[in-house]
DNA sequence: GCCGGGAATGAATACGTATTCAATCCCTGA
DNA sequence: TCAGGGATTGAATACGTATTCATTCCCGGC
């Protein structure tokens, strides 16, 4: 025997109105008299009434549902991401479909399910889309737009920080503090953002006539930065600085060096990227690039919000800056 | 000019059998005859048709949709515990309504959200419900669990694990090692965890004739472990060991007590809880409990499932075990 | 007191699916 | 060949809401 769930019409019937009033003073928008909403408002609050959001999407073709599509969970870059999405979202009266993808590329069924619940719109985090799957997406009127990531220029909207140009600071930092001997811890090398760090960083080495950089490749955790910094020291006991893919590798790294009795940044200088707040922790003291998360965030949602409003609007692609974050893992070595 | 979204009548026309057939052979269960199945599945390749879940869970009354309630995903536990969830939901066929709530108690309009969504099931987190809030969901019929929390026996379904003995344990073995003087920094003092773990911590401790423990209060933050253990020494400089409400707590108060001078373990001991992944990084390698999460998940889904199936199930109270991870934190002192 | 007009209301319908029920199909066995 | 019966099928309907359209209400101005 399951619970009579109350509807609009048993509102109706115990405020004596019709359906279509009860409706007109939960979804708002038109007039209702003071009179009328009142005797509604107080049959819904008896009978504990609460409209049906399925019902409501049905005829009014919104769901105010977002999916939002991790990787990473574990990485407290993307935790954070995740809880100032809910924020800025839940605000402008949005659902989060939560989706934790495990691979470089949104799975087929993935995509159903987001297609199946009418989503409105879909944010990827540190994923990429096929074409044909962006292009599902499209033929349903559903609006995507990447996060910290992009594909084809003109192939959808993404917000991502500008890698490449961030890479290089970082190593006309490392150069500027003296270092010589440099490598790259790096994440998957199928990632737009680790390609775009790593040829930032190569290409403003070779324009101060540094050409040797040593490259580890490996994925964005914690013991990659460990093994990899351990098996760079090993193989290269002349290298005086490692520029690591993400903080995660960066925390990793210092580590695995410590482990093997290095000191940071006496012996050697490591360079994160993110700056998660375990960066700042007193152990780590890490040198890294601050994402402007919040902005990204914030860019995000409005890009978003508006090809929601306007499906036909072009693709949009924002890139942001971020800083330098200078702390303690870093040593000048002029 | 928005695109046509086809529907299963289209399908229907498109393969030139009825709606029916169409909803039959997407929905499975009934026999459908191979020729016709491979038409419809034909016409619906050709549309790109996706079926409506909204559409469908009005008829059907069952949305697939499991709302998850959390706090802290900052916190890495919080943030595998999602993940874990995903996991096993997912491949139930469920999806995820995910809601991050900011309060001890999960507020009125996150409560309306989920019954509005028509979820069949609620995991909280970390949180709590209050009995008006726990009733609404009763009457909309939808089952509830709290997950690493419990409110009145009576009152619902949960899991948690055994605080109270676990904090028994820790304190045996922290006396079996020789401290003498003993701290406690501890979550909101709201928190059946943060109780819980204070009482079995005590309890265990004038049970061997310590009536002394020094009680540091704060929330579970590593901020707050690193400025409770701070203070912790300086009002009292004999103490020789701290348990810790949590792991973060538990890093913030090692880095606290390291940028005072002190060594962890040889000037004090820190015990921490819950075996978050960097309680093992060697800066840290802390000695701390562990909760079997993945065993806690599965019984939260398993407990929840029965109860989605069988509305008038009694509620369930179901206490984990865990166990004690030793690392490198505590010295004896004997 | 009456009229005009805008505001408020209700009846009816659409949204896209699952499901019931009656009708039809197809196959088997005689 | 035909009857019988189970397997398929389609027409119709329900799910709970928003919205259109026609109707009614109410009020001020004359």
């Amino acid at each position: 025997m399951t619970k009579k769930i109350y509807t609009s019409e048993d509102v109706a019937r115990l405020a004596g109105v019709s359906q279509a009033t009860v409706s007109r003073v939960f979804a708002g928008g038109t007039a209702v008299s003071e009179k009328k909403r009142k005797k509604v408002l107080e049959a819904a609050a008896k009978l504990n009434y609460a409209l049906n959001a399925h019902a409501r999407s049905l005829t009014t073709r919104r769901t105010r549902i977002i999916g939002i599509v991790m990787r990473n969970i574990g990485n407290p870059f993307y935790s954070a991401v995740l809880e100032i999405f809910y924020d800025r979202l839940s605000v402008l009266g949005y659902h989060i479909l939560f989706i934790n993808s495990e691979n470089e590329e949104v799975k087929e069924s993935e995509i159903r399910q987001l297609i199946e619940y009418n989503v409105e719109g879909v944010i990827i985090t540190d994923a990429l889309l096929s074409s044909p799957a962006s292009e599902k997406f499209n033929r349903s009127d559903i609006a995507v737009i990447l996060f910290n990531r992009y594909s084809a220029p003109s192939k959808g909207s993404a917000v991502f920080c500008d890698n490449y140009m961030a890479a290089k600071q970082i190593a006309t930092y490392l150069l500027e503090t003296g270092h010589r001997k440099f490598a790259f811890i790096s994440g998957p090398s199928t990632t737009s953002t680790t390609l775009d760090r790593l040829k930032g960083f190569r290409e403003r080495l070779q324009q101060k006539g540094v050409h040797d950089l040593i490259i580890e490749a490996g994925d964005y955790t914690y013991e990659n930065g460990f093994r990899s910094a351990q098996e760079l020291v090993t193989r290269h006991s002349d290298i005086d600085c490692m520029f690591c893919g993400n903080d995660i590798i960066a925390l990793g790294a210092m580590d695995g060096l410590r482990i093997f009795g290095y000191h940071v940044p006496d012996d050697i200088s490591i360079v994160g990227f993110d700056n998660i707040r375990m960066s700042a922790w007193p152990s780590y003291s890490l040198t890294t690039w601050e994402q402007p998360l919040e902005e990204m965030v914030d860019a995000t949602v409005k890009i978003l919000m508006e090809e929601i409003k306007n499906k036909a609007a072009k693709p949009k692609v924002k890139l942001m800056k971020g800083k330098m974050i200078i702390r303690n893992s870093v040593k000048s070595r002029k």
